[in-house]
DNA sequence: GACCGTTTTGTAACTAGTTTCAAATGTCAA
DNA sequence: TTGACATTTGAAACTAGTTACAAAACGGTC
């Protein structure tokens, strides 16, 4: 059996061979680099054909140093919000000729470590992370891979790592002041799980500092099922709340839902308002007033500043993008119109 | 300026040099191979640290030959039931210590070239794709590179590459089928793109050879307002229909949400029934009647398959996952009840 | 044909790890 | 104290590319 059938795979010393040339001659045809001859070119791409040759990125990468790769950890990819933040990062990552290794971390800071720890392992030259709440030990990983990091959905001026994203604050405040300039006094707020999302958390702790003891916050898992349960819940509990204020659009949509299945008017008997504004909440029955988050441009922006950093070794700032709200017909006046 | 100031990044040489040891044994460190005196560990480990050498993963891929990357190619991100696969696809290739790359192709075959290009030349060990429309030249850029492909969100046994996924053309006569049993005949059905979008054209195929010509068919992009829109024209135009099958979960949402707007009684004027079963679907009001696709599960066993080829070089086989039919309130007898 | 400059090409030294095999060292019993 | 054996360790070869520099080869003039 000859050797060729034996080898696994040919490398730039069999193409030379074949083509007898020198592995600085493969080299440059591979890298189709000036200043080869017509015949050596020819000569050479006949053997890289015969012999099937496909350089192995690992070995170029040893030389250049780079692997092209940048990993984004996401709470899930399971959430309309995330994977449209992911799908305008990956696409202007790859413009950059960069590609996206995503790992997801449900939330939990130590399995974000870990994560991080294996995405640094496998080359990543820069990472995209959520919020800005780290285990310890993720910095010093940090500092020692010497590689940029992002955070988003979040923005934090005074965080040690460059945060792009909106302020979570001043969205659930912006929530807030509108259902207070309808009139609504008797709130109820709708919340995802706090433990390990810091991005909730502020929402939270904003309406509490805004809202006093007073206010009847309920949580619930992220889900729409989730949502119109604890709408049930609610409504049974307080009849006499005019206005509920949902943290995350999915959970708006589940006691909207709810509240179509239990003949409770909105806006008329009960004003809901969401944070994200995804897609389908314009088109919800009524639709949905919410607080839309820039998602898209967010993974934008990262993917643009993150590459930049990568690529020029020029640390990036902290840009904040302004969360809006959008009055849909979900919300009305207090007492009904 | 000494020189570990110019010098970017320690490697094996200086931790060997700084501890008094040879490269071999820095080596058996890193890789904590047994046989290594606790001395001279613990003087490795304080060069290791003092140096803050990390190890490039491009040099010990060289050796091994190995990246533990895998690429999926899928037509987008921002679609729930892509990220609900995916999600299960991480999970399960993280258990076989195996990195996603994820890129997306939009459904152009041809852009699905180009990044599946790009995902080998960085050293992806293997390829996941949807569905088993290929651009000319797949093969050939696939054998080149000599790595596994499995194609998902479809079964196809007599493909070119094993197939992992469910029948599209039963699932879609699995919701046919339901609308006739409950004495429907005038049937609408709403689809997405079908061009680039092989599992979709198996479903309206499969409508088309089950209804004949007599099928009212609209195309209309894959998202809620696009279906909430047709929802409006089809009624206007076709008000004699008795039911709407929709090819997405997303599209029987935006129609739904259009007919409580409309004061279109669903089921009673109006049966819908949808494909995917999306979480949300089983809290709409009403509950929306679908046939349920095991994505997770696909993924998950995706991931499985693909880990195994990938290390034991054994080829996986076509695996066929079931879909069902989940009825809800959102489908009712023909005629009312 | 010698000279000069340009274009090609090759040699060998890099990149940064792992691995093999032989040598050195250590431990214990006779 | 020596031999037998196991445990550690190191030199050098190996993985697979790129690249700096030197050397040919080539083309055109004098």
């Amino acid at each position: 059996m000859p050797r060729q059938m034996i080898k696994k795979r040919a490398n730039v010393r069999d193409v030379a061979q074949a083509a007898g040339v020198s592995v600085a001659t493969v080299s440059r045809v591979m890298n189709n680099t000036a200043g080869v001859s017509a015949r050596t070119l020819a000569r050479v791409s006949a053997a890289v054909e015969a012999l099937n040759f496909v350089p192995r990125p690992a070995a170029r990468a040893i030389n250049s140093g780079r692997t092209h790769l940048v990993g984004a950890l996401v709470p899930t990819l399971d959430h309309a919000i995330f994977s449209r933040f992911l799908n305008a990062l990956e696409t202007e990552l790859t413009l950059h000729g960069l590609s996206l290794v995503v790992a997801t971390t449900d939330n939990d800071p130590e399995r974000e470590l870990a994560r991080a720890q294996g995405l640094l392992d496998l080359g990543a030259e820069g990472l995209i992370v959520s919020g800005v709440t780290r285990a310890p030990g993720f910095e010093g990983l940090r500092a020692r891979h010497g590689v940029p990091v992002v955070a988003t959905s979040t923005f934090q001026p005074d965080a040690e790592v460059p945060t792009i994203g909106y302020d979570n604050r001043a969205a659930a405040r912006l929530a807030l002041d509108h259902l207070w300039s309808l009139g609504h006094r008797r709130i109820a707020v709708l919340s995802g799980p706090v433990a390990g999302n810091d991005r909730t958390h502020a929402r939270v702790s904003a309406l509490r500092a805004a809202a006093g003891e007073g206010l009847i916050l309920s949580e619930v898992s992220l889900s729409v099922a989730a949502a119109a349960e604890a709408m049930s819940d609610l409504w049974a509990a307080h009849p006499h709340i005019t206005a509920l204020l949902c943290l995350s659009d999915v959970l708006a949509q589940g006691a909207l839902f709810r509240c179509q299945a239990m003949g409770v008017a909105v806006p008329g008997a009960l004003s809901i308002i969401g944070i994200d504004d995804l897609p389908s909440s314009a088109s919800t029955t009524p639709p949905l007033t919410s607080v839309h988050l820039p998602v898209g441009r967010m993974g934008q922006i990262a993917g643009q500043r993150l590459a930049r950093w990568v690529e020029q070794e020029e640390p990036t700032v902290p840009e904040q993008l302004s969360a809006h709200l959008i009055v849909r017909q979900s919300t009305g006046p207090f007492g009904g119109v």
